[in-house]
DNA sequence: AACAATCATAGCCAAATGGTTATGAGTTGT
DNA sequence: ACAACTCATAACCATTTGGCTATGATTGTT
């Protein structure tokens, strides 16, 4: 019997994530800021709906945000969703042994 | 147009945490070291060939090592194979700012 | 008022996914 | 030798997924 440890919703992280295109889009946005869905839509290289599907996945993730203003959806990334990843890899990953270097950076504090 | 900039298997990874029950196994494997595929499916609740399955898939993303002793495969987990997914999150997801604590602790080596 | 632009939703479809049972190959125990 | 165990693969199935086009609601522009 399988017994779940992870918070409730890194379930959603983990599955929003592992689609490349979700992925490209959150990559974006955490990397240009806040888009329209037009914008958007015109880096991801698919139509227009398909974009605002993967939005809501995201948003079911917590992984983004959405503002309207006038006849434009504005999005942004919310960074700090992906909290139930980092705690997952921080327990299960490399718990006994990392090679990974650097990850110092990950405690650099910004302003948000 | 899309531009990955991820390491080339960081979708195997990502694609193979995405799942709870996969994510499950993996995180007994770390939990309790090597197992068996026997051991494994009494564990997770779901059948032998749902197992073997599930490890092919951590296999094609090397978060799982086997070792074949006799009729039993052991397999074990590979915590440095999530090197992708660290790298990506310390890049698109807690570059600017991040709430996360004690990240230190996966600095600590431990020998493999 | 009429038209254009932006976006979400609905409806559709092919492919992928995660599960099952059946089976066979290899290994161990009697 | 034979029975039992371990595991991977095959074959199948229902559901999910990721894409599309069509459409309609809303907002901006002329």
């Amino acid at each position: 019997m399988i017994v779940r440890v992870t918070p409730a919703n890194a379930n959603n992280v983990f599955r929003a994530l592992a689609d490349p295109t979700r992925r490209a889009i959150f990559e974006e946005l955490t990397r240009q800021g806040e888009q329209t869905v037009h914008a958007l839509t015109r880096y991801a290289g698919v139509s227009q709906p398909a974009v605002s599907k993967h939005l809501t996945v995201l948003k079911l993730a917590k992984l983004v945000r959405h503002r309207r203003e006038g006849r434009e959806t504005h999005y942004r990334a919310r960074p700090d969703a992906l909290a139930p990843m980092v705690y997952w890899l921080r327990h299960y990953g490399a718990f006994w042994r990392d090679r990974f270097d650097r990850l110092e950076a990950l405690l650099e504090r910004m302003e948000s």
